[in-house]
DNA sequence: TGCTTAAAGCCCAGATAATTGCTTTTACAA
DNA sequence: TTGTAAAAGCAATTATCTGGGCTTTAAGCA
């Protein structure tokens, strides 16, 4: 499966060489180089710049692209452990654990870097929104009393991101004290 | 006044430089410049190239040291309007108004696309801890339940900076609910 | 007033990035 | 197969950045 956007021509050699981009990109974000350019990028994925320079005009656009690749992986489920407690508890620490590994963050920072990335965001935030109706959903079903969705949003994920991006201090036991923050609203 | 670091002779010449670049980079992050790098820079300060280069080894640095300059300007005290509901939220609107203004969200991007910017964001971020504890110790003078320091930054500033930062809708009425959440958590 | 020296300017060369016209490859379909 | 056109490569050019050596300016001080 491939992870780019539909090209007209998808098999053999661009998939190829657009698979060595994205990884080549993915690399140096990683390793935190400070001069991504496109020869650089162009060299170490073993293509020419000009297919570089030619299908992106920005080195910016390139990246956005393989940051939000990057952070809306399909497949990542909320949490069901029976009360939305520790379903938030849970999730909390799996979001902790995820951002703070450094290529994230390096993604996520150069996400909010490029100006244009207004869709990028959206599906970055989408995902978690969804996770969040879904914990919700379930709950209400049991017959809890919850927060509301925006509330979740507001005060667990934004206080965790907000951090991991202004480079403070995060960690589980602050993810859990949101929790707490959070579920003392909803009653 | 000056707004920038100590120098070791600190009038005439190197002062009116060191004004013309920072305004210079004010003014290029303002329009949204592209392309802000120190020959540009220069050439819009009136000035050669080569200080930069000297002075700052990397355009990140410079952007770094003007963002922060911009984003910690002094004087800025917490409201008193003698209950801590209404200080937060007269606070929380004014918050709002300052970091929505479009060269206010460019500049707490770039800040946050440097990866040495630490001491920077300690130093935004700081000031608005400084208020918040003003405002909560004013309250809880006047005996006052009041929230913690560590919840309305959390709860109130976190979210309003993650939804500038990640583009997202921010107004004066979600800021309004956040202070009211925050304060469901003191009681 | 002149002296001293940090800081800015100037010139310039080497390096690297960005662009462009043209050629070659090759996936896809007739 | 074979035609065709999209995509990648190549090479040559131009633009721009980067930074060093040296000169000039001028702030602060004796």
């Amino acid at each position: 499966m491939s992870i780019h956007p539909a090209l007209t021509r998808p098999g053999g050699r661009s998939s190829r060489v657009l698979n060595a981009i994205y990884a080549s990109v993915g690399e140096l974000v990683g390793e935190g180089a400070d001069k991504i350019t496109f020869p650089v990028i162009a060299e170490r994925a073993g293509i020419n710049p000009t297919t570089l320079y030619r299908r992106w005009g920005d080195v910016a656009e390139l990246l956005e692209e393989v940051a939000v690749a990057a952070l809306t992986r399909e497949g990542e489920s909320a949490p069901d452990t029976g009360s939305l407690a520790s379903d938030l508890g849970e999730w909390a620490t799996i979001i902790v654990r995820d951002i703070t590994r450094p290529e994230r963050t390096r993604y996520l920072r150069a996400m909010v870097a490029t100006r244009s990335g207004i869709l990028t965001h959206c599906a970055v935030t989408d995902a978690r929104r969804e996770q969040a109706s879904e914990m919700v959903r379930r709950a209400a079903d049991r017959g809890e009393t919850t927060p509301t969705v925006q509330q979740i949003l507001d005060h667990i994920i934004a206080p965790l991101y907000y951090h991991v991006v202004f480079a403070l201090q995060v960690d589980e036991d602050h993810a859990r004290r949101l929790v707490d923050d959070v579920l003392t609203m909803a009653r």
